[in-house]
DNA sequence: GTCTATATACAGATAGAC
DNA sequence: GTCTATCTGTATATAGAC
């Protein structure tokens, strides 16, 4: 029995995986079940066996993906700097926007909000939301110690934080032709992290 | 043959109509080609007669729809006070930002952008591009006549668009069941333009 | 040019053997 | 629990009458 169980898990955890890289690649209508079950390399039936239908895969697959994405920590330890920590909060957040998986998962869910509102409302929390929570924290704590001037660490962390997104994430966001390069990319947010200092100064 | 000629017009711009409004508000793939016909009150066989397939439809209203975007002017004559000035841009931009079809069609782009990377660059060069370009001159003029102290206008406009779309738009991207009031997104906008303006005040 | 009727393909989901 | 084979609906696209 442990060793049926113990298959029952893999192929489970198979179809899983083949679903989430298939739903986040080529989008929820165009990933068929014949093909993901192929790719996790079992029969259409299993798939429905263990997930009932194509909607309840989907949201499994999206759903583990939204919690593996609570795992992040941003948390830092050295606030010696106020130019050196939020340089390095902007550039752990930025290299994390852009990876191509969230960006696959933030398409999917951005454009099945209507059909699948459960999921892009856990996107939202276990992503945007957690992150500027996080970082508004940051900022209260930085006016506390007097680095900073900040009436409303909430509105502080939504402008840090789309700010930092700026040309490159739009660009790749719509696949444009031109990409911006890493030297354009590290001088915007050197850049947005002076002004976001400038606006925040102590008086 | 004048009156058949437009005749044909009429029934292409129905299906025209239609086909943006039933794939800007579905999508691509839920959008049949019969829902079409039916909502343009034309028979299916008309619309490939008229338009060939469906990919070529469907090429043709979002190309259309990003056409009508580049109609989109942001000039202002006013100058005497750069807050006035600036809080205008902000909430002209914001309110056609998330103007319900602008959303939809950033959205349809975004997420087709793999398998119609000529529409996302359409959209990005007629949207995105087009209002930081314009925003930038604005930015260079201001400096110019001294209201700021701007170095870069290019990474300006880009840091002003980005901050100003905030948590409102993203809420509004996902759909979350909480939306910001519009005095929410008043104050933000406020306190955004303000920040900016401190960033970039003259020495 | 426009319609009704049809061909063809493929998707999601199920039945039944092992 | 897993497989092969199949059912059923629906989508794109086309044929042929008017």
């Amino acid at each position: 029995m442990q060793k049926n169980r113990s298959k029952n898990e893999t192929k489970r955890k198979q179809i899983l995986v083949a679903a989430t890289e298939l739903f986040t690649e080529k989008g929820y209508a165009a990933t068929s079940m014949d093909l993901i079950a192929k790719q996790a390399d079992v029969s259409k039936q299993t798939v429905y066996s263990h997930f009932g239908s194509k909607d309840d895969l989907f949201a499994a697959a999206i759903e583990q993906k939204c919690d593996s994405y609570r795992m992040l920590d941003f948390s830092l330890e050295d606030f010696s700097d106020i130019n050196v920590t939020l340089l390095e909060v902007a550039k752990r957040f930025f290299t994390m926007l852009t990876a191509k998986e969230t960006l696959a998962v933030h398409k999917i869910c951005a454009y099945e909000c209507k059909s699948y509102p459960q999921l892009s409302e856990l996107f939202y929390q276990a992503g945007p939301e957690r992150l500027t929570n996080e970082v508004a924290h940051l900022m209260a704590m930085l006016d506390e110690k007097g680095a900073l001037s900040v009436a409303n660490p909430h509105h502080a962390a939504v402008q840090f934080l789309t700010m930092l997104k700026g040309e490159a994430w739009l660009r790749i966001e719509f696949n444009t032709k031109k990409q911006l390069t890493p030297e354009e990319i590290d001088d915007y947010i050197c850049a947005t992290v002076a002004m976001f200092i400038r606006a925040y100064a102590p008086h």
